[in-house]
DNA sequence: TAGGACATGTAATGCGTTACATGATTAT
DNA sequence: ATAATCATGTAACGCATTACATGTCCTA
């Protein structure tokens, strides 16, 4: 196979922005986001985040404290210190500003962006590199990832979006259905590729 | 709610790397798979990329030529001038080395990283702060985003990975038809929540 | 009473993207 | 003959991750 084989003629673009140019990035109001739902500190927001967003959004530590910095600076969130014991901490609340900003990023009808980045379909993708058994053994191998993943969403994030549903809060819960049956899709389809190839 | 209404007891952790350390990132054998299929310049690389892995692995330009530099210096692939014109262009191919090395990573039973970053389940998740007209409006956009994923998959990536299953590279195909299904099962369950929206 | 886990945050580094640059080819 | 697009590649910047730092609480 040439690389022509497999080049498009016109590479179409996924995502494109509209508008105005937006002046936060969507980590921004990730982070405004977690504060309106109750987290406090940078710690807090960590805690929650890897709760719930981090299988569709990931955000890590300092990519949060820089956004809380950021946001404070122009005024959408404030911040007060409230050390425990010797430890210092800052605790984070929205302004009407930042609650405001939220909920106009939210109705935006910007395109959505939607990347994979996923190890196990690339490893597919070049398997005629393989013997077929090594092939199989892969795609057992990423349907074994998503059963274990799937454990996760039934065992711990779908109790506490549960949890939070009860609160009157439902589209965490929506979220994490969402998130456990794409995964109960993909230990099907990798399924029935393994049959494919037996 | 509170935060730690969502907050996990015990972050489990995804991805874990086993072996010795990998002297190499995915990207540099995202560049070996390719060269192998046919590829032969950094720009070929880039244009086949953007036909096939680019939606489960992302490959810009600067990533492909600072690979293929490693990997030349690590002796993975040979590189030789071929200008065309006044216009300089390097054409790579991979040594034996590096077809063993692509063939040995493909078979490494690593833990399989997967990451999504999904704007539109995040916007999902803090919906709770919007009117449920502007919910649906926004699942609606969720919806549309995967058709017109489908629609390219259908009028450009299945027909030229079909073409490249014709020459004897089966999996190219396999793994099209993989993210194909998985935008038809996308357009099915966004169409799901808005039923129940309604 | 010391070792580990929890809580909170930051510095340094490196990976990836945006924007740019330059030559060739095609269309009008 | 000029603009647009294709082809090829790089420099500069910024975002994100890895690793670290520091204090506190629990527990054996």
């Amino acid at each position: 196979m040439s690389a022509r084989t497999l080049a498009a003629p016109a590479p179409a673009d996924t995502v494109a922005a509209a508008g105005r140019p937006a002046p936060f990035g969507v980590n921004a109001y990730a982070v405004l986001g977690l504060l309106r739902l109750g987290a406090r500190s940078g710690y807090e927001i960590k805690r929650t985040a890897d709760a719930s967003t981090r299988f569709f959004w990931v955000l890590s530590p300092p990519q949060i404290y820089t956004e809380l910095a950021n946001l404070e600076r122009a005024g959408l969130v404030t911040g007060r210190s409230a050390p425990q014991g010797g430890r210092r901490r800052r605790l984070f609340e929205l302004t009407a500003a930042g609650e405001q900003a939220l909920v106009e990023w939210l109705r935006e009808p910007v395109a959505l962006s939607l990347e994979i980045r996923d190890m196990g379909l690339l490893k597919l993708f070049f398997a005629d590199a393989l013997e077929r058994d090594d092939v199989l053994a892969h795609v057992r191998a990423i349907r074994r990832r998503s059963e274990r993943m799937l454990e996760h969403f039934e065992q711990v994030i779908v109790p506490l979006a549960s949890q939070a549903a009860e609160g009157g809060t439902r589209y965490p819960l929506a979220t994490a259905r969402f998130g456990q049956e794409l995964h109960e899709w993909l230990i099907a389809r990798a399924g029935a590729l393994e049959q494919e190839l037996s």
